[in-house]
RNA sequence: CCGGUAGUGGCGCAGCUUGGUAGCGCGCUUCGUUCGGGACGAAGAGGACGUGAGUUCGAAUCUCGCCUACCGGACCA
C-alpha cells in the first residue's frame, strides 16, 4: 500500500513561490537555511525581562546602543504585522497617513515652549552652520503647522492624520529592552475639529479603533481614566496591558471602574455627627514622633472609647510638602491625611500640577513653628495651620476626613498630641488634597465596588488636547460666519515597538516565544528532521502547497542540523503552529505541534495539510 | 541625576589574591561519524585583556585618573 500522502496529488515543487500579481512581488517561504538568524543558547547578560531575553536570543533584535535596537528580519516581520493592523484600523477610523522628518529644526518647538520644557529628554544636535536641530520626541507641532499651512476653512474639517514613525527620547535610564527605549516606534494620530462636539466624535472614533487594534493583536488591555494634567487637555484615557513588570499602577473595581492611580478622585466624605465626641484634650506623649510610636503610646496609656484599640487610622498625619513650579519657585503646603496612609507622589503631582517634594531640614529651619513629628492643625484651642493664620501655611485635608470626625494629631509642641480634635468644631482647612495612596479594598469613587490595585504597561493613550497647540502655533480657520476660530485637537498614540515587547512578554513559556497568529512571522513552521531525503521532499511539497493556499511558511531546511536543535529553535522563534516531518513519514504520518496549547498530535499527511489550512 | 556592580575572542565566563608564553564552555571553519530534544571525534580560525598615566627588567594582574555599560532607584506630557 502506498503511503497516504501520495493520495494528495501535490503539485511538484515548481510552486515553491506564489506570485502576488497586484504588487508584482514574489512571496516565498522563509528558509531558515537562508535567514539572517542565529539563536543564542544563553540569555544576554544585560536582559532582565523575559521579552528582552527572548527577542535577543531568537534574533529578532540586537542592542546597538543603550535603549537603541537594530531590527533583524524576524523582528521586522512582526513589527510590520503590528503596523499593518494599526494602519488598517486607522484607515477604518478615517485617518490618513503622513510621514515627517525625524530630524527637525528647533523653531516649532521653541514656539510651543517644548524646546525648553523637554530639557535633557530631547536629543539635540547642530548642523554645520551651528543651527539647532532635534530628533523628534513627538510631532504635535509639525502636525499642527502642516494643517495650518494648507487648510483655512471649517469646510476642511474634521480631519484626522497619523504617522507611524521612529521617535527619540534621551531617557535617563532606558530599560527592559523594547519596553522603554530611547529610539522607538509610535503611531501618533491627531484630530482637528472646529468645535467640542467634533472633537468628541473624533476621539470616540480613535478610541474605537484602539479597541479593534488591541483585540486583533490578541492583547489584554484595560481602558483607564488618565490624568490629562500637564497636556492641558480635558479628557484622557490610557490603554494599559496588565503586567507584573508594568511601570504604571492602576485601580479597577468589579463594577467596571478603571483608572490610573494618578487620575482617581475621591468624593469628600459625608458629614458625621460629633455631638458625643468629648472636648479635645492635649496629652503629654513622650517620644512619639511617628504614627507607629503614637499608636503604641496611645494603646498603652489611654483607653479608647467605647473600647478596642487605637489604630493608625485614628490619627491624622500632617505632611509638609514642597511644591516646586516649573520655573523653580516653590512653596510649602501641609496636608492632613489619615495616619494609615502615605502621600502618593504621583497622585500628589497630578493633583497639584507641579513637582512635589518632601520638605527639607532647611524648610523646617525656616519655619521654627513647625515641630517635626508633632504638627497639627490647631494649637491651644486655636487654628494653627492655614492661610489665614499666623503661620500663613496652606492647610489641606484628605477627602476622607469628614466634617465632624475626630482625630489624634499633633499639638504643635514637643511631645504633645491632642485627642478628640474634631474637624469643623476644633479646626478648619483651606481645602482638600486628594493625594493619599490608594489601598486595596478602598471603595471605588463611582460606587461600583471595592478597588483592586494592579500594574500595567501603557500601550496606548487617547486624549483631547484641546487648543493648546493650535493656540501656541496659531492654527485657526474661518467658520461659517467668516470668523476666525481656533481649531481643537485630539492626540492618540500607540507604542508599536512597545506592543511587540508586551506581546512577547505575555506570550511565551520557558522555551521561547509563542506569538499570536495575528503577528507571528509566519503562520506555520515546517520542521523536517533526520537525513531521509523523502522527508525533505515532502516537507518542500507541503510548504509549497501551504503557501499556495495562502499560508506563510517558515521551513527549517537546514541540512545536518540535529532534531534537537531544530526543535529548540522552533520553540524559541515562536511560530504558533509547527509541522514536524520525520520518522513517522514511513507510515504516512506527520506531527502537528500546537505551541499555544502545547500539544502534539500525530496525523496523516493529508489531514495535517487540511488542518493547517483551517 | 543618585546608588550598586562590572568591563578579558561573536556570546557566557575563569585568570587578578601571590606580576613572568592569555585560558574554558558555547558559537564559527574543515573532515569523518551521528540524525526525534541544543550529538561525537579530530584538526583549525579568531583577543588593542575598556582607556590614559604610573610602579616594575617585565602589568590582564599592583596604583591613580578617566570612559563605558548593566542593574536598582528618582525621573519619564
Amino acid at each position: 500500500m502506498p503511503p497516504t500522502w501520495t493520495l494528495l496529488k501535490l503539485d511538484p515543487p515548481r510552486c515553491r513561490f506564489k506570485e502576488n500579481k497586484q504588487a508584482n512581488i514574489v512571496a516565498m517561504p522563509i528558509r531558515l537555511s537562508q535567514l539572517f538568524f542565529r539563536s543564542l543558547r544563553e540569555d544576554p547578560v544585560e536582559a532582565e525581562v523575559d521579552s528582552h531575553k527572548l527577542l535577543v536570543r531568537s534574533s529578532y533584535i540586537r542592542r546597538a546602543a543603550p535603549g537603541i535596537y537594530s531590527w533583524l528580519p524576524l523582528g521586522l516581520m512582526v513589527k510590520s504585522k503590528i503596523e499593518q493592523i494599526v494602519r488598517e484600523e486607522m484607515h477604518n477610523a478615517g485617518a490618513q497617513e503622513v510621514h515627517f522628518p525625524a530630524l527637525l529644526p528647533k523653531e516649532p518647538y521653541e514656539e510651543s515652549g517644548r524646546w525648553e520644557e523637554y530639557g535633557d529628554n530631547i536629543f539635540r544636535l547642530q548642523d554645520r552652520k551651528k543651527a539647532d536641530y532635534l530628533l523628534a520626541p513627538t510631532h504635535e507641532e509639525v502636525f499642527t503647522l502642516l494643517v495650518k499651512d494648507l487648510y483655512g476653512s471649517y469646510k476642511d474639517l474634521p480631519l484626522q492624520l497619523y504617522q507611524i514613525q521612529t521617535k527619540y527620547r534621551d531617557e535617563a535610564r532606558p530599560r527592559a529592552g523594547l519596553l522603554r527605549g530611547r529610539e522607538f516606534i509610535m503611531k501618533d494620530a491627531y484630530s482637528f475639529d472646529i468645535d467640542d462636539e467634533g472633537l468628541e466624535a473624533s476621539y470616540q472614533s480613535q478610541r474605537d479603533a484602539y479597541e479593534r487594534i488591541f483585540q486583533r493583536l490578541g492583547l489584554e488591555y484595560e481602558i483607564c481614566a488618565a490624568d490629562a494634567g500637564a497636556m492641558g487637555g480635558s479628557k484622557s484615557e490610557e490603554f494599559l496591558a496588565p503586567s507584573a513588570i508594568g511601570e504604571d499602577t492602576f485601580v479597577r473595581s468589579s463594577g467596571g471602574f478603571a483608572a490610573n492611580v494618578e487620575a482617581v478622585r475621591f468624593e469628600v466624605a459625608e458629614k458625621v455627627d460629633s455631638s458625643n465626641v468629648p472636648v479635645a484634650e492635649v496629652h503629654h506623649s513622650p517620644e512619639t514622633p511617628t504614627i507607629k510610636t503614637l499608636v503604641d503610646f496611645s494603646n498603652s496609656n489611654l483607653s479608647r472609647h467605647p473600647d478596642g484599640e487605637f489604630t493608625a487610622a485614628d490619627t491624622l498625619k500632617n505632611v509638609v510638602l514642597k511644591l516646586v513650579q516649573a520655573d523653580g519657585k516653590s512653596r510649602l503646603v501641609i496636608v492632613g491625611i489619615p495616619g494609615d496612609r502615605d502621600v502618593d507622589q504621583k497622585r500628589a503631582e497630578a493633583w497639584f500640577g507641579c513637582d512635589v517634594e518632601q520638605a527639607t531640614e532647611e524648610d523646617f529651619k525656616n519655619h521654627p513653628e513647625l515641630v517635626k513629628g508633632y504638627i497639627g492643625p490647631a494649637k491651644d484651642g486655636k487654628q494653627f495651620l492655614g492661610l489665614d493664620t499666623e503661620s500663613k501655611l496652606e492647610y489641606l485635608l484628605d477627602p476622607r476626613v469628614a466634617e465632624g470626625s475626630h482625630w489624634i494629631t499633633g499639638a504643635n509642641a514637643r511631645e504633645k498630641h491632642v485627642y478628640n480634635l474634631v474637624f469643623g468644631r476644633d479646626f478648619d482647612a483651606d481645602g482638600i488634597a486628594d493625594i493619599a495612596n490608594i489601598l486595596p479594598g478602598d471603595p471605588s469613587p463611582d460606587g461600583s465596588g471595592e478597588l483592586e490595585l494592579a500594574r500595567g504597561i501603557e500601550i496606548g493613550h487617547v486624549f483631547q488636547l484641546g487648543r493648546k497647540y493650535a493656540d501656541a502655533l496659531g492654527l485657526k480657520v474661518l467658520d461659517e460666519n467668516g470668523k476666525l476660530v481656533t481649531v481643537t485637537m485630539g492626540s492618540y498614540g500607540i507604542g508599536v515597538t512597545r506592543i511587540m515587547a508586551v506581546l512577547a512578554e505575555e506570550n511565551h513559556d520557558d522555551k521561547g516565544l509563542i506569538w499570536p497568529e495575528s503577528v507571528a512571522p509566519a503562520d506555520i513552521q515546517v520542521v523536517p528532521t533526520g537525513k531521509d531525503e523523502e522527508v525533505y521532499t515532502v516537507a518542500e511539497r507541503l510548504t509549497a502547497e501551504l503557501e499556495q493556499a495562502g499560508k506563510t511558511v517558515l521551513i527549517d531546511d537546514r541540512a545536518k542540523v540535529s532534531p534537537g536543535v531544530k526543535f529548540a529553535d522552533a520553540e524559541l522563534i515562536g511560530i504558533p503552529k509547527i509541522l514536524i516531518i520525520g520518522k513517522g513519514l514511513a507510515n504516512g504520518e506527520v506531527e502537528i505541534w500546537d505551541r499555544v496549547a502545547n500539544n502534539r498530535q500525530t496525523v496523516n499527511v493529508e489531514s495535517a495539510f487540511y488542518q493547517l489550512l483551517s
